[in-house]
DNA sequence: AAAACGGGGGC
DNA sequence: GCCCCAGTTTT
């Protein structure tokens, strides 16, 4: 696919989102979204399946929803909530200590750049820009797993992993044409254009797409 | 560069 | 039963 093409692509895309899009609109969260607890729950969700994840974010900010809260709570009674999430045992750990680093290093904010984020420990490049897009409106550019299979689905790319296909989606795109780009393939790929079967029949770019993965 | 951390959902 | 999950830290 040459880049014509895909700037067609993304077009349609953006034009049919809130078809496509409405299931991913299907959750009902039941706890206050603050930067803190998306960022708890971008932890959370770290190799793990949205309803799984949304489950545990519901019995465990109804325990502690802020940093102060959930420093008061022992490892075992986070681990008890989110043991359905899998990695518990770390991920019960992580939350503890990004809830203290947040208190004593940042005053109970979650700090608003990429370089603080990225030095909190649990917090890496992939849930950085989560955190920034999510709580702050950020929009970041990053080829995760989803972008990754898409572009290479799509012909655009011909990559073996997600930081290959990153540094040539940065030489063929101006920055302008980038932004707004990952949340778009995101949902895309977990709506539609899914790992396993992926839903071509409602897809509005199977014309484009040659299928290469 | 590879291992370790893991239970749950889809098929 | 097998594959997959917006990943990060440690070895």
């Amino acid at each position: 696919m040459n880049k014509i093409n895909f700037a067609k692509a993304v077009k349609l895309l953006e034009e049919a989102y809130e078809d496509w899009d409405a299931p991913a609109k299907r959750f009902e969260r039941g706890y206050r979204r603050t930067p803190y607890t998306i960022m708890i729950s971008v932890v959370l969700s770290f190799r793990t399946k949205d309803e799984v994840t949304l489950a545990a974010d519901k019995k465990l900010f109804a325990l502690a929803d802020t940093p102060e809260k959930m420093v008061k709570l022992s490892r075992q009674e986070i681990e008890k909530v989110i043991y359905p999430v899998g990695f518990y045992r770390k991920k019960a750990q992580t939350i503890l200590d990004i809830s203290h680093t947040v208190l004593e290093r940042f005053k109970g904010e979650v700090p608003r750049s990429e370089a603080e984020l990225l030095g909190i420990k649990g917090i890496g490049p992939k849930a950085a820009n989560i955190i920034l897009e999510s709580a702050f409106g950020v929009e970041t550019v990053a080829v995760d797993i989803h972008v990754h299979r898409i572009l290479n689905r799509w012909g655009f790319v011909s990559t073996k992993t997600p930081e290959e296909s990153l540094k040539i989606l940065k030489e063929k795109l101006t920055p302008a044409e980038q932004k707004g780009l990952n949340k778009l393939l995101v949902s895309f790929g977990q709506v539609l254009c899914r790992p396993v079967k992926p839903i071509c029949s409602e897809c509005p770019v199977v014309q484009l797409c040659e299928r290469k993965l």
